[in-house]
DNA sequence: GTCTATACTTCGATAGAC
DNA sequence: GTCTATCGAAGTATAGAC
């Protein structure tokens, strides 16, 4: 009746957290594809068993990885509405081209290992709903009408162009991102000043 | 003097055209990481090798799959366009979620194998530009003035909205898609009824 | 043009010693 | 908790037969 021998190392391990912190400027820096057990243990300074014996399989690895960071995203973008609740403030918080580089090695890992896709689909939904309740919010009090543009759309927009101008940044391709930078920067300041309020 | 033995196949040839077929559908389907020479070879029914003799590297199958893929979106658009040059057929070529998924394979890609980054940053700049001078044109026939929004905004926010969604739909999450989608087109329409116009 | 044979590397994973 | 030993599978790539 006793199953395998195979032992699992604990979750508040010191090493396990540094291996975390290793395949993360791994996939960074050269991509998931980059962060195999044994690259992993030779970077980090173990054996690459070891990395098996703190992750069963690289998926675990994987997911992990991500929910470490997504967790740890949503935290900080909490705390920062908390604090300053501004549409400018939001756009920042979207703008952050280390999320967008993690976003597109997640997206295109999830093609081929399906146990990383619902992990995913459920933080984007929390995500989502966070930032949208901070625009719907800063809305009503700016007394911005839904119709002016549902904060759904706002989110898409602004989050859809962040994004892909990080990618373009990744490869050296910049061409109009000032302008686009300052522009929507200027645009939600003007909402910021009551520009398209109502009340 | 003479190099080594090493023979490349024809490009015209209908077995390599077969190989690059059979690898589209593998990346849509399954991610870049999952078309390797072996099941590349034993899907399209022939032998891996045949895959080597055809593309030297793995690197230049990649290269190639994205230069034919790329070459044929940028006719595509450049034809429909000049058929319909409305901002709501802008809208639509751009919403086009085979090739959200191909962009997020390649610029995963383009992580790690850098000979494709200088090869899919020419294209981006040739498909922007492309893009930004017909919404440049149409803004300029509908009287509607650079400051209401620069085109290159318009790109960015479109293509990165577009982008976007795909992406979440590729992982089930669509919450507020069919949102977007709706306010964007009735919104182009608007504009196209010269909402916005000052002539 | 396509295949077989083959070399060499790297990968993920497990068992067991210390 | 970490390592050594080890397995089998799969990867890229080349040479040469037909």
């Amino acid at each position: 009746m006793s199953g395998p021998t195979r032992r699992i190392g604990a979750e508040d391990s010191q090493s396990r957290a540094h291996l975390l912190d290793v395949a993360e400027q791994m996939l960074l820096a050269e991509g998931a594809a980059a962060v195999t057990s044994r690259r992993l243990g030779r970077r980090a300074g173990v054996s690459s068993q070891l990395v098996h014996y703190y992750f069963r399989t690289m998926d675990d690895l994987f997911i992990e990885l991500f929910r470490r960071r997504a967790e740890e995203g949503l935290r900080r973008v909490e705390q920062a509405l908390a604090v300053d609740g501004t549409l400018t403030a939001i756009w920042d918080l979207t703008s952050n081209p280390a999320g967008a580089l993690f976003n597109i090695e997640f997206a295109a890992l999830a093609n081929h290992r399906k146990a990383l896709q619902a992990e995913i689909a459920e933080f984007g939904e929390r995500y989502r709903r966070l930032q949208h309740d901070a625009v719907a919010a800063r809305f009503a009090a700016l007394g911005v009408p839904e119709e002016v543009c549902p904060p759904t759309v706002v989110l898409l927009a602004l989050t859809g162009m962040a994004q892909i101008m990080s990618i373009e940044a990744n490869f050296g391709f910049t061409t109009g991102h000032d302008e686009a930078v300052t522009f929507t920067r200027q645009l939600l300041e003007r909402v910021e000043a009551g520009e398209w309020g109502v009340g």
